[in-house]
RNA sequence: GGCCCGUUCGUCUAGGGGUUAGGACGCGUCCCUUUCACGGACGAAACACGGGUUCGAUUCCCGUACGGGCUACCA
């Protein structure tokens, strides 16, 4: 029988989730929901000195936010693996730590960081590098030099010590991953990591592994960053005589910055101005100490599921050219193969655009609900009838909602100034005299629809000469452009149209 | 520096031994329009380079260049 799929997305609380991360969650959820398993999300909280307050808390909302919510772990119900945390399981590892000296795959060392790093130092001198691996551990201090004696004696003392991985001086490791094929490390290129820390937490290395095996994980996709100790992970599973029961693989390629080069980071979005994270929040800056403001999509406007869907097309295409997918279709088309292996580059103006495309799907009505609290906010009342059609009108040229009032705000109140360039352009001694008329024949109109209006309009010319549409335009609102001038008027009322206009031909020379 | 991963229009990407190399964002032109927008049509725009393999390579292999990641008792 096939393995349920049990993938996770296992973030550490070190500060706001962004959206490289949410990403690699979307893709864990789709596959757990594609192959009908699970998806679980785990908090990776060895590093205690890095624990940022209200990350998880954030990290929880997002996902929320966001629709792709697991099924198991920390903030969605416990699963048969509880805990989900890491700080709470820490009980569990030190068993492997000592499974793993025991059979000789790790050892004890007693080397002070400040003895390392003064190693690190002399080797940089001399245009070398160092690392701790089965040469060097020869000639520094750990259980494999010592005596034995020494040795216990030491921890007896309670001296501090880490726990590394044994790696044999020259072996090929592989391993086979579902997005990049074959990966071939030799042992010779990587060190004894630490597994253990001197605090008593275990690593990175040694938790996620102990984890994924007890948790039955099957899946492991997450970010390419990752890559590189792959070779390490799969020395741990083979140590720990699990590795028949290894998970496949699976890295994604990063997202990177718009311009330029590098990693998408937090400065990007605040110098070209987008979120880079899910959610609005102020979180501790592990750097700084400080705690540091952050915009999200949620409060940008974005919908989730637009957000979602542009999340998903970078680094992953469907076989044909769709590129709008709900949810469900997202999971059903689904797969490693199709994501891609080079980084993206993050596209801010796309991501607008997937915004847009949602907006379009809703009603008016849909909108005018959406809409009239924001109105509220404002102190504007006008009903649900007059709400409408202004959407109607306002949101072929939006990309978002919360850009409709700014769009459309002559829709509620007169305008004050008029588009200058517009009024050089057009405005001429015989303008006044003409809308003048032109406002008589609209005050002494009956019927107020857009047609009747573009009637009156067009009498009027032929009455009186030549009008321009942009002008009177700019007499109504102000500005020089926005929705379908006869509509516009007709849902602005006679007696406002024409109040506007009598206020703009005074304030005209 | 070392190791690992990558490279198709500006960007996201489809494709894959023989294609007019397809789509989308953005950009431009035109049509519609006395305004505004949507819409429609069209257009400019790419296989990093050099060697192989092959009748034929953008596609496979090798190098180079470039980009990225990792190189902590961080994840």
């Amino acid at each position: 029988m096939e393995k349920r799929v049990r993938v996770r997305f296992a973030p550490s609380p070190t500060g706001p989730l962004h959206i490289g991360g949410v990403r690699t969650a979307l893709y864990n959820y789709l596959f757990a929901k594609k192959h009908g398993g699970d998806f679980i999300l785990r908090i990776e909280d060895t590093d205690q000195e890095r624990f940022v307050p209200g990350a998880e808390e954030y990290i929880i909302e997002a996902l929320k936010w966001c629709g792709i919510e697991p099924n198991e772990g920390v903030g969605f119900g416990n699963g048969p693996y509880a805990p989900y945390k890491q700080s709470e399981r820490k009980a569990m590892y030190g068993q492997y730590a000592d499974q793993l000296i025991k059979a000789g795959f790790a050892y004890y060392a007693f080397d002070t960081n400040e003895e390392l790093d003064e190693i690190r130092e002399r080797m940089k001198a001399a245009k070398g590098t160092f690392s701790y691996n089965a040469i060097t551990r020869q000639n520094l201090k750990n259980s494999l030099v010592l005596p034995e004696e020494e040795t216990k004696k030491r921890i007896a003392n309670g001296d501090s010590y880490v726990i590394r991985i044994k790696l044999p001086r020259n072996e090929e490791v592989r391993f086979q991953d579902a997005i990049r094929g074959w990966v071939q490390v030799n042992t010779a290129q990587m060190d004894d990591k630490v597994l253990y820390k001197s605090d008593g937490m275990p690593t990175y290395h040694l938790a996620n592994i102990v984890d994924d095996y007890t948790m039955k994980i099957t899946h492991v996709i997450r970010g390419e960053e990752w890559l590189p100790s792959a070779p390490l992970h799969v020395m741990l599973y083979r140590y720990l005589g699990w590795e028949s029961s290894m998970p496949q693989f699976a890295h994604l390629p990063l997202l990177l910055r718009p311009d330029g080069n590098g990693k998408l980071s937090k400065r990007d979005g605040d110098r070209l101005g987008f979120p880079v994270f899910p959610l609005n929040g102020e979180l501790l800056d592990t750097k700084t100490q400080k705690p540091e403001k952050f915009s999200g999509y949620r409060e940008a406007g974005y919908y989730p599921d637009a957000f979602v869907n542009m999340l998903a097309l970078l680094g992953w295409h469907g076989a044909g050219n769709q590129e709008l997918y709900t949810l469900d279709e997202l999971v059903k088309e689904f797969s490693l193969e199709r994501v891609s292996k080079s980084g993206a580059k993050f596209d801010p103006e796309k991501t607008k655009w997937f915004n847009q495309q949602y907006l379009r799907k809703y009603s008016d009505a849909e909108l005018a609900d959406a809409m009239m609290p924001i109105l509220e906010g404002k102190n504007i009342k006008k009903d649900k009838v007059f709400v409408m059609e202004f959407c109607r009108l306002i949101k072929e040229k939006a990309h978002f909602i919360n850009e409709f009032y700014d769009l459309g705000s002559y829709f509620f109140s007169a305008p004050t100034t008029f588009d200058p360039k517009v009024i050089e352009k057009k405005w001429n001694e015989n303008s006044k005299p003409l809308y003048t008329k032109l406002n008589e024949k609209l005050t002494a109109s009956s019927d107020w629809t857009n047609t009747a209006i573009q009637k009156t309009f067009e009498d009027a010319q032929a009455e009186f000469g030549k009008m321009d549409m942009q002008l009177l335009r700019v007499l109504l609102t102000g500005v020089a452009g926005g929705p379908q001038l006869f509509d516009m008027m007709a849902l602005l009322s006679k007696e406002e149209c024409t109040k506007r206009i009598s206020a703009a031909l005074v304030s005209l020379k």
